[in-house]
DNA sequence: CGTCAGATTGAGCAGCTTCAACGTATGTGG
DNA sequence: CCACATACGTTGAAGCTGCTCAATCTGACG
């Protein structure tokens, strides 16, 4: 099943014609290593990509090296659907795990914004949820300390995946390393860790390997001051 | 002359049908004192208001009531033009100085999605470079210095307001004081205070009052590794 | 002339970074 | 099966960046 189709239906409904139309427009579907770049920054791509498996970043590097991951992507997002209209690529996006991600035209979904007005109102929509998650991050960044601030993305990938049945209530997989995590939250990887041991002191979590098992959602979502309205998860005619 | 058909003819051409729909979808005028809120975070608005005079901000304020500026609004921008189909404001927009706001209902929004495809890909394509503002910020935020963002943020507003005929080239008004400054960029007033004493001391610009004037925007652009993609200027069809 | 918002300054401290080292699990070639 | 490499995580010490608290200054305005 087409998980972008899965991430709308929880926002609005769908007609049988508009399910088809998403489909149809998948021209291939595409392998990516662990690592690898799935849009290059800088370029003009002519077709979008939609995360079938697997999990994906956002990020720009500044002009003295620095990383910073701007977006953690789970199945269903188009991760560089934006390219439709803003034609160049103002950041890379990289495969955090192996992935495998729908290829789909521009000129697929440039037919779609033609005939689909309420399909591209959705499509618009997932863009606009995305928006509302960076401005969330910016909060965080800003005004948030580093263990919050840890708390709060580890709030936010757990929310996502379990909206769409990717964990089982308190265990799932995180697919950042403490080296990603500290280019998403813009801290050093020594603070990262450290602010770890935090949580992991107040019994909030526990994290080894891949998988974290969340303690006591409620507590950490309070630490984290976490409040699931910017992820738009209501279902209503947009 | 509406500014949001001079942002968008600044990115692709309109037809003359696409002026006219834009403009009548205008339902009245409003003005907005200095500080007010134009619109309330939780709030779901039935209208969206564009900027036809006036700078405005979209912020969040913490739990502990910590406020971050996530966006500056100068004339032509549609602050809430995403609470069409996010329905629910997941943040406020206060007007940073007096406004005169255009108020457009999201039926004639609608109808515009409904009719005028092109149109509407231009209004998603607004929507989209607010969104690669964020993801410049984060940058900003998780990855430079405090001097740095300051000059980057200073070097965003000018570009802003070159483009809209604004500055001389390099005088304009800025629309923050220090306190706003300081919750768009995450730092506290004495700091921001400190740091625009450095860009002074590298005689990299004078502010006096709502008035910066920059000395050498080449030097400054460099300091602040300001690379304006992000905020893509291209005129091309969309 | 008093008031008020905004800007500025100083001192001390907390949070986070940097540098450098060490630990641990996993894989790989000989 | 061992030697070595590699990726990732962990720890300690020292220092810088930016914060907090508190006071003072400045200009506009009634």
């Amino acid at each position: 099943m087409n998980p972008l189709i899965t991430k709308l239906e929880r926002r609005d409904r769908l007609s049988d014609d508009e399910r088809r139309a998403l489909q149809d427009a998948i021209a291939r579907v595409r392998e990516v290593d662990a690592r690898a770049d799935i849009v290059q920054q800088g370029s003009r791509p002519t077709e979008s990509c939609l995360v079938l498996e697997g999990f994906a970043a956002r990020y720009k590097v500044t002009e003295t090296g620095k990383r910073q991951i701007t977006a953690v992507h789970v199945p269903g997002d188009f991760v560089d659907l934006h390219s439709l209209l803003l034609k160049v690529m103002d950041h890379g996006v990289l495969a955090l795990t192996p992935c495998k991600v729908a290829l789909v035209p521009h000129d697929a979904l440039r037919r779609i914004t033609d005939d689909h007005p309420h399909l591209s109102r959705l499509l618009w929509l997932s863009t606009l949820i995305d928006g509302a998650i960076h401005r969330e991050w910016l909060v965080a960044m800003g005004r948030l300390s580093a263990v919050e601030r840890l708390a709060h993305l580890i709030c936010e990938v757990f929310t996502r995946l379990d909206v769409i049945g990717l964990t089982d209530g308190t265990t799932f997989r995180f697919p950042l390393n403490q080296v990603e995590t500290a280019d998403a939250l813009g801290l050093s990887i020594v603070h990262v860790n450290r602010v770890l041991q935090e949580l992991r002191g107040h019994g909030l979590l526990t994290w080894r390997g891949e998988v974290i098992a969340i303690e006591d959602v409620a507590a950490l979502k309070r630490f984290a001051q976490f409040d699931p309205t910017y992820l738009h998860l209501e279902r209503e005619p947009r």
